[in-house]
DNA sequence: CGTCAATTGGTGACATTGTCACCGACAGGC
DNA sequence: GCCTGTCGGTGACAATGTCACCAATTGACG
């Protein structure tokens, strides 16, 4: 069940809800629960049968490959207004999950019951939509990461990184070397060198744990190649 | 309009539309078309709207992706019994199409315009079951394409794709090393190499366009590495 | 404040993979 | 038999991954 404040919230973020029926929403706040997660919690595992499904209101969420030698590739990202669909998939097939979850950030979220996903999904035509919409934009956002990992050479997707940090106003990125090389899949030493390279070059400066973009420009040309 | 005989194959290899009432199932196959494609013909090229969803009886289709340096990497084949999710939910979101599709042998296939695609997702729980299901599945095998390529040496993955033959009961694969390539992501160059080494270590016996697996045990051994 | 352990980053050496520029061998059409 | 295009092979070099270290910095704790 969720207050009325919560409810507002939800509502701004996921706004399919405002056009279902006055009905169907107040079942549907009835029937969900309100979560914090703090941040490194884990929210799914590998294997595991996905226990709810999150809906995101607040943080970010980073849904990521292991290898069995310890590196990692991020798949996707959960912002919020967004939701896991591996999570949803998965529920909706009963299938295990095929990768991992943690919160990036401390989560809020609401959460729902996989039988209610199920339930709402075949009952619900806007509540299907958001779910099928979820899935396929994710499966587009996955093809772009084999895409970027097939073809493109490492430094050109740091600098990929680094303007979309740009984009959102951050020329500074709070992260060590290791955080990135699990982003693009790679491992700590080659983003050592590259952005050594960087430094070198002039492109950007970095500290212990984060790094400034000075030469804003040439990263974009950069990342663009 | 599908003929009756065409109907039986495709009930038997779609058996959902079984459980669809009679009143469905007729309207269905009355506004489907039957189509025949050559090996070799393109079924939707990047970027592209959907021009139909294609539910392929026989033959194999591929969807992969294109480097603008010439690379490629199959994503996933399209096998009888089974539809390309891509199209699908690119249709369903209106959206354009994210990677390539051709008719890798003489496809025969039933194609559904977009509008019915989206008017029967609505209306027809069972349709709506069957293309979600498409496209999560195709999201997992997708997801394990970036595993295979982030994470697994590639003469690791090109022993997959024999043992993979094995399977089927084929200990030759005809394949030029290019067409090997396009399907592991890399480059022809890099293929020819380990296949000499394969050779010289007696694991398979390569001549012009196929490849024969001599010594099954290690090939398989090698692909679970 | 000083000490210790964990985290972060740096480095050299070497294996694997990608790229480029070739070349020769082979097959099918004529 | 002669072309032409496809197929495969190769050497040289660049980019990336892996391993085994080490040094600097940070934070916790006494």
């Amino acid at each position: 069940m969720l207050s009325s404040v919560q409810q507002t919230e939800f509502a701004s973020l996921f706004p399919f809800i405002q056009q279902a029926s006055p009905e169907f929403q107040q079942m549907f706040y009835r029937q969900v629960k309100y979560a914090e997660l703090a941040e490194g919690v884990s929210i799914c595992e590998e294997g595991q049968q996905c226990a709810q499904l999150a809906m995101v209101l607040d943080g970010v969420g980073r849904v990521y490959k292991l290898s069995p030698g310890g590196r990692e590739i991020t798949l996707y990202r959960i912002y919020s207004g967004q939701s896991c669909v591996l999570t949803a998939s998965c529920i909706m097939n009963q299938d295990s999950f095929p990768a991992m979850a943690i919160a990036e950030s401390p989560l809020r979220a609401v959460l729902v019951e996989p039988s209610r996903v199920r339930e709402w999904f075949c009952r619900e035509p806007l509540w299907q939509q958001f779910i099928f919409r979820l899935l396929s934009n994710r499966l587009a956002d996955i093809i772009s990461v084999v895409e970027e990992v097939a073809f493109k050479r490492i430094d050109v997707r740091l600098a990929e990184q680094f303007s979309r940090s740009l984009e959102q106003g951050h020329n500074v990125i709070r992260k060590t070397h290791a955080e990135l090389a699990a982003d693009v899949g790679s491992s700590r030493e080659v983003i050592s060198r590259i952005l050594r390279d960087f430094s070198q070059r002039g492109l950007i400066q970095s500290t212990r744990g984060s790094i400034e973009v000075i030469d804003e420009k040439a990263i974009i040309q950069l990342s663009r190649e």
